[in-house]
RNA sequence: GCGUUUGUAGCUCAGCAGGAUAGAGCAACCGCCUCCUAAGCGGUAGGUCAUCGGUUCAAUUCCGAUCAAGCGCACCA
């Protein structure tokens, strides 16, 4: 960042004042190929300004830079290309990760802000599919970035575990199901009587009528339904709770719908008093005309709530318990509506805070290419495919590295982290069709594959016992010099990853820095004695820290062995 | 139909908010362990960046249209 500015100031020099700091650094580019330098400043800008062509420029432009802070400056065509004093930007870049270690990179951007996160909200009485990891871990990572940045995140797993779907359960539970059988295996039973109800409904549509009622009495109180229900929900949460360990993610709160249930009236009166409700084919809603949207619907015919007026009152309710700066809601695109709804709505009651809602939509997990739906039977569970990936890492140490002490942890670490690592590496929006074979993989451009690379910089390391890193010296050798660019590109990537709520930011720097990393490793004897060697070594202790932290970053573990 | 997201190599995706010959990983083929973990490194092959227009000195990148796909569109969440 610093060094953009040393290419922007003299380029400002040069031209005499020509072009503002400003423009210069947004027109500063890195070029593709590391023999055209580290920085390059394309001369078009100044060719209407001299009216000469920008080849003749950029030569004119050379004459006049100095070479302080360079190696070298030259002029290729119509571009000025930088090339960085590599000995002192090694030495500056080194210094600065050993001294700041895992805090290398942290940044004030939110100033202690709180900001909840609506994240992973899996359903009651069903199991976690693989839909459910995104939210998860895509929150979780969120969170680790935003606390990197100064936030104050909370994570809040806003389960469902309220709506007509519980009437449905309960409904189903009275007609065919048994206390022995659900006990036995509580979450496959509850989702067995779930499945069968939708089969059996669409021959007998007044089975849905049963089960809005029962919904109803849930919403009234009915001890029968409370009991039912309350045992539903603790079940499924012990399970749930199980799966999260796996996953290494905890929760600041499991207030889910149902701890809006009273919490709803007020919103209804605050929209009644506001004259904002109305009524429509006998359902209470909030015209949004104006936003382009489909009215808001905030209490169906028989008066019972829908997911929005839950979501209105949890919105108003985490607005005054955090004060929030931002707030999150990490939810699949398909609900991009409901988001806009809910803020709209909010906008009417004049709650400006509305503005800072932010819906952090990703792309759907399809399976052979459908939809996967809970109902129709379509699922992947999230646990299969955890232990299958540990399974396989299992195998793969039994067969690469029989020797290591503590295998079944490792294996734990790394089929895990190579499940997480597929989700976050692309782009939140991408849609993906499941396939096990390439979410497990070790190989390319893969969780196990960055976990790799730390655990040779570690086992370096550990080789190379007690060093100090007092008296470091510059590194200028090609494949070095990759490796401490990446080194450096490190805080740039946090500001982005944060700014866009992009995990994948991460996950792509982690792999490139792992890459610069395994081809100096095969290029370069780090352990040999020279003058250098402790530098090399400093090199290899940054780079053992930023993949760590990287991968800490996107709730990946690190084993410093595999 | 309306809204929204997407369209880059056989497959999966990058391309840093316009720039110098479009990059990776898988898969294919060929090399590299007497040397710090070969879950690695190197090489070969593979593309009219969906199509057509527009803005610009410059467009894979910005704008518009068309085509194709995903998702959503009132009593589910």
């Amino acid at each position: 960042m610093e060094q953009k500015q040393l290419v922007a100031q003299a380029i400002v020099a040069a031209t005499d004042g020509q072009l503002s700091l400003e423009d210069v650094v947004a027109k500063i580019e890195v070029p593709k190929s590391y023999d055209l330098g580290d920085y390059a400043f394309p001369a078009f800008a100044l060719a209407k300004i001299y009216h000469k062509a920008p080849q003749q420029i950029a030569p004119e432009l050379v004459e006049k830079i100095s070479l302080d802070g360079f190696d070298k400056v030259e002029a290729v065509g119509p571009y000025v290309n930088f090339f960085l004093d590599k000995k002192a930007f090694s030495l500056e870049v080194l210094q600065e990760v050993i001294d700041q270690q895992a805090n290398y990179g942290d940044q004030d951007l939110g100033h202690a802000g709180n900001v909840p996160i609506d994240m992973s909200s899996p359903n009651i009485a069903k199991p976690m599919s693989m839909g459910h990891l995104r939210s998860t871990v895509i929150g979780n990572s969120l969170a680790e970035l935003l606390k990197k940045a100064n936030y104050n995140p909370i994570k809040i797993n806003h389960l469902g575990d309220w709506g007509t779907q519980f009437g449905k359960l309960i409904e189903a539970y009275k007609l065919w199901g048994s206390e022995e059988e659900v006990k036995k295996d509580p979450i496959n039973t509850l989702l067995k009587y779930y499945v069968h109800f939708h089969q059996v409904d669409q021959e007998q549509p007044e089975l849905d009528d049963e089960a809005r009622a029962w919904f109803k009495k849930l919403e009234d109180g009915d001890e029968e339904a409370i009991n039912l229900w309350t045992w539903f929900r603790e079940e499924s949460l012990k399970f749930f709770k199980g799966i999260y360990a796996k996953l290494g993610i905890d929760f600041d709160s499991y207030n889910g719908e149902s701890f809006y249930n009273d919490k709803m009236d007020e919103i209804v009166e605050i929209l009644q008093d506001k004259g904002l409700l109305q009524e429509s084919r006998g359902a209470e809603i909030v015209d949004l005309e104006k936003y382009n949207l489909n009215p808001a619907l905030i209490k169906k015919t028989d008066g019972t709530t829908l997911y929005i007026t839950r979501d209105l009152a949890a919105a108003l309710y985490r607005f005054r318990t955090y004060n929030f700066v931002q707030s999150l809601y990490v939810v699949g695109n398909e609900q991009t509506n409901h988001f806009n709804q809910l803020k709209a709505v909010l906008k009417e009651m004049g709650y400006d805070w509305s503005d800072e809602i932010h819906h952090i939509p990703f792309g759907l997990i399809t399976s052979g290419g459908k939809k996967l739906s809970t109902r129709r039977g379509n699922v992947i569970l999230l646990e299969e495919v955890l232990n299958d990936a540990v399974e396989l890492a299992q195998k793969q140490i039994a067969e690469k590295n029989p020797d290591l002490p503590n295998k079944d942890e490792v294996a734990e670490e790394v089929g895990v982290g190579a499940v997480i690592f597929h989700d976050l590496k692309n782009d939140r929006l991408n849609n993906f069709d499941f396939n096990l074979e390439e979410v497990v993989r070790f190989e390319g451009e893969t969780g196990p594959y960055v976990q790799y690379s730390h655990a040779r910089a570690m086992s370096i390391l550990r080789k190379a016992g007690d060093v100090s890193f007092d008296q470091l010296v510059g590194l200028n050798d090609e494949e070095s010099w990759e490796v401490i660019r990446q080194l450096s590109n490190f805080p740039a990537m946090i500001k982005r990853a944060v700014e866009e709520y992009e995990p994948s930011v991460i996950a792509k720097y982690a792999i490139h820095l792992s890459k610069s990393f395994n081809k100096y490793y095969a290029h370069t004897k780090v352990l040999t004695d020279d003058e250098q060697k402790n530098t090399r070594l400093a090199m290899v202790a940054s780079v053992a820290t930023v993949l760590k932290e990287s991968l800490r970053l996107l709730g990946v573990k690190a084993p410093d062995e595999m």
